[in-house]
DNA sequence: GTCTATATCGCGATAGAC
DNA sequence: GTCTATCGCGATATAGAC
């Protein structure tokens, strides 16, 4: 009977969490209510509040549900090709390491998308609010070990133009994550911004040869 | 007395559009309050109904005021360089005449900051709702006529790379644009992301790269 | 053109029955 | 653990005085 009882509630806090994260997603923090949340959920209004407190504490749990399994994917990524190889890995090596743990999410279902858009359109706010934390702690530790791995990469590049080419790289992972439609529109439908394994066939010479321009001195 | 009454008129207008501006990019169309807008404008709650009629009004004039101009300028920057250039222009100068009306405008002023910022923002935004619409007026049909230009430079070039370059490259500008402070984190307060000059010279080298990258036979 | 006053609604949050 | 009922607030929007 208890046990009936626990699996109920594990299922309800999934049910409003899935909500939740597609929703934020969809719209972001503000523009989505709570009775929009258990609308799509299924569950009532009060739950909601008998889970997760305030509707800010609901965002964060959102966001820290995956956080975890995302940011220990990247570093494993990370630890794997420094395994693999002998010396210092290569740049399209780390490159493709870099973004390939985000790319792969995408294909995994509905709900790690949702979870990518989330994450997406977190890195493009502004403000720091309670939100900026959350969001601190699953992207910013494996950035820099990833930088010190592109320093040991290209020893003599200037630290300055490989903190401007993760930068880039950074900036356009995270709108193709975002799925916008940029690039549908751009092409008139030829393109499909969903197709995560043709971009990153194109993704990891592009920037490679861009962290290369950068790495040479001028 | 009526001139006065014009001038003011026309005052009371820019200061809900410059308030309102300031106030969407920090946080968002749901993020804010016209109560709030009104608070920093300075003026009565009631004048944005009267001089705009309903919120999302006011938001479409926001991107609108400044929409045009901003697509001139990049159409500008196109034809200037179609002028200046025997033959089609190359690929390097093409992307700094992409990006420099950007960047150039994030040293115009707080208040082109604050637009650029917005559009940033909205660039990211994965529903269409009202708000794409204005924002596709100012910047794909420039987008497309890049976009040409580059096959031009490009001629033996993959059409789909260039696609994809192009969406890399509109990435990585909205990352900067946006200003989130990222760079600043990533580099331990060594660099500072409001320094476009110096990305610029980083920027076109970089993407010249990985353009050239996607260019030759594969 | 501007401001006061107010209508109407939907929001987050909670108390308490079951 | 779940649901009903409701509180109090702040939102958009508007009518009408000045």
């Amino acid at each position: 009977m208890s046990t009936v009882r626990k699996r109920d509630a594990a299922a309800t806090r999934e049910k409003i969490l899935d909500a939740a994260e597609e929703l934020f997603a969809e719209r972001g923090y503000h523009g989505v209510s709570i009775r929009e949340i258990v609308g799509r959920a299924g569950v009532d209004l009060a739950l909601v509040h008998y889970y997760f407190g305030p509707k800010d504490a609901l965002f964060r749990e959102v966001i820290e549900r995956r956080g975890a399994g995302h940011a220990a994917d990247h570093m494993a990524a990370l630890e794997k090709l420094n395994a693999e190889s002998n010396g210092p890995p290569g740049v399209a090596a780390l490159i493709r390491a870099f973004c390939e743990p985000m790319f792969e999410k995408m294909s995994r279902g509905p709900q790690w998308r949702n979870y990518m858009h989330l994450l997406a359109h977190r890195a493009l706010a502004r403000q720091s609010e309670v939100f900026l934390a959350p969001y601190e702690k699953t992207f910013e530790p494996m950035t820099r070990a990833f930088i010190a791995a592109f320093r040991e990469a290209l020893p003599d590049a200037d630290e300055n133009n490989l903190f401007h080419a993760v930068y880039f790289m950074h900036g356009a992972i995270v709108y193709a994550l975002a799925e916008t439609g940029a690039i549908e529109r751009l092409s008139d439908g030829k393109m499909d911004g969903s197709d995560f394994d043709t971009l990153l066939d194109r993704f990891v010479p592009f920037f490679t040869a861009g962290f290369m321009a950068l790495a040479k001195p001028t």
